[in-house]
DNA sequence: AGCGGATCCGAATGATCACTCGGATCATGA
DNA sequence: TCATGATCCGAGTGATCATTCGGATCCGCT
């Protein structure tokens, strides 16, 4: 079991328009199968017949399986963290928990949008956690949010905890991907994403200070 | 991809020590090699030969490839669990933070053990959130946590938010997969738990309170 | 001893699938 | 128009692997 960083390249990308239709193709193909099958149904042939090309096209771009999946994966988080960082531009003016609120709204709304993807490619999908894109998303979530919230630093006491930020991403996914994959019974959304606020705020407030809403 | 329960049996349970013994030993082998090569290099051949035994003894015990890593889950999970349940036996008179940091260091030595294999089962096994034992698992963690804090009621305020069990048992899974699989640079795993209670310990405390301690 | 069930064995089978390759067809610029 | 590279095609190949099955061996019991 390879620990080695896995940066997938096509063999080579698409030049004219035609061909660029196919690779998309292709890589929808992928996410409907996957999607709808999981990643071991997955297989070459599959996704070449469904994005109405052939399995030597398939091969013309991409060299492998796995880079197909890849090159995927890529393409997606590429495409959230645009969408996350849009969201945060019409935050800047809001109180903080108000914003809090919004922005922790925006990014399960993402998330939501592909649930099946993302559940397929986080629970059976092997090297997801060796690609850069991946490995790197947690990092660039907490830039995003730090730019976003670089302007309110009175109101956030996180620097006494060395591990704060990281602390924080992670506990963020956990939540995240239980809401997400293993919704429990008779809590709906709001709910979750209140308390979820809540607890988050909880944590931004230094333990010693009154707390002066909420 | 079916979204059904797998509620995995063997064929047959072995009767006689000697079987016993093998059985045992293909649940060892099969961990070996998910530990050392992953999922989806595990081939029943393999396992056979790693045990020690024939391949046809693999199929005399288990129906097929995926019954096989099933059970090893469940065997594992049980395992951690006891193990969890044991050691909070020895908190009841601590102070609240202190008991904190205790047990969130166990349950963090307890993942650390079999690190590699917890890693494999939960990135590339496709179907072990479809397993009861590891479905209700969060919930059973949350049951012995509870039972230990069952006599520290005023110190706790989790009441007024009605998803706070199950938003910080997997906030907590967040933060332990994290640390455990893709662990940051620059922070021991001392500050990282020590961050942790804290984070923890602000979010029991109800926000209106002027802490007491820290 | 000797019977029945438990246990073990491993060569053989049958299916699946990733990937190749030789060649057809299309787009573009000269 | 023609050449050249880009694009597309899909039957075929070779390897891998889960699983079976007919039969050998062992254990406990009478």
């Amino acid at each position: 079991m390879s620990t080695k960083v896995f940066d997938p390249k096509p063999r080579k990308w698409p030049q004219q328009g035609r061909s660029r239709a196919t690779f998309d193709a292709l890589l929808d193909a992928t996410a409907r199968i996957l999607e709808d099958h999981g990643y071991e149904e997955l297989t070459t042939n599959a996704v070449a017949e469904r994005a109405g090309a052939s399995i030597g096209t398939l091969y013309e771009y991409f060299p492998d399986r796995e880079t197909l999946v890849a090159l995927l994966v890529d393409r997606e988080a590429r495409r959230v963290l645009a969408a996350l960082e849009a969201s945060m531009a019409s935050l800047h003016a809001l109180p903080l928990d108000v914003a809090m609120r919004i922005w922790l709204e925006a990014m399960f709304a993402e998330l939501e949008s592909r649930r099946a993807l993302v559940a397929v490619l986080l629970k059976s999908v092997p090297f997801v956690g060796r690609l850069p894109i991946a490995t790197e998303f947690p990092a660039r979530l907490v830039l995003i949010a730090a730019a976003g919230g670089s302007h309110r630093c009175e109101e956030i006491a996180l620097d006494e905890l060395p591990s704060a930020f990281f602390l924080l991403a992670n506990m963020l996914r956990g939540a995240y991907l239980a809401m997400l994959l293993e919704p429990p019974e008779g809590l709906s959304r709001a709910t979750l994403l209140d308390d979820l606020t809540a607890f988050v705020m909880r944590m931004l407030r230094p333990p010693h200070a009154v707390a002066a809403r909420d």
